[in-house]
DNA sequence: GCCAACGTTGGC
DNA sequence: GCCAACGTTGGC
């Protein structure tokens, strides 16, 4: 099994978004390597950072899992949602998603801050200056320490 | 709100 | 196929 960090903006869909609804399916997703890494590597089981990005705190906020294969994103037929591809069609979808669950809830925000100053952390993808990927892979190491940080 | 770092688009 | 222009992401 993988793991993944997932990126969301906290005013669009948060953790207690997710944790209400329960499950969500990941639309909106409009870069093609993270399309890739869902398409290709989410397996269902698969475990993800929830990254809260663009807030005053941005950092990680807690756990989702993948519950679904990848399968194609209806957003991008949608003549009035923002994610609407006038490039896609409904034979060739361009562009799929995956389905979250609700998993767990830190009992505190690993801040982005508190993991770029963290050695253990060297190295990890997501916290990389730059870095816009919305999803990225994560070691399993990473995984498990950012989980302990948050408690 | 600014701007660095990317990704995409389109002219040539 | 190159690359300038443009758009977006996201930290600060």
């Amino acid at each position: 099994m993988r793991y993944w960090l997932i990126k969301s903006e906290p005013d669009v869909f948060s953790i207690k978004h997710l944790r209400k609804v329960k499950q969500e399916p990941w639309d909106g997703v409009r870069n093609y390597q993270a399309r890739n890494f869902m398409r290709d590597d989410m397996k269902q089981g698969d475990l993800a950072l929830f990254y809260h990005s663009n807030t005053e705190v941005p950092g990680v906020v807690g756990v989702a899992k993948v519950v679904s294969e990848a399968y194609p994103d209806a957003t991008q037929w949608q003549k009035k949602s923002k994610y609407y591809d006038p490039k896609s069609s409904e034979d060739k979808p361009r562009w799929v998603l995956v389905d979250f669950t609700f998993e767990s809830e830190f009992k505190s925000i690993v801040s982005l801050a508190a993991m770029k100053a963290d050695p253990k952390l060297e190295g990890m993808r997501a916290i990389q200056k730059g870095n816009r990927l919305s999803i990225t892979p994560v070691e399993a190491k990473d995984f498990k320490y950012i989980c302990k940080l948050g408690g």
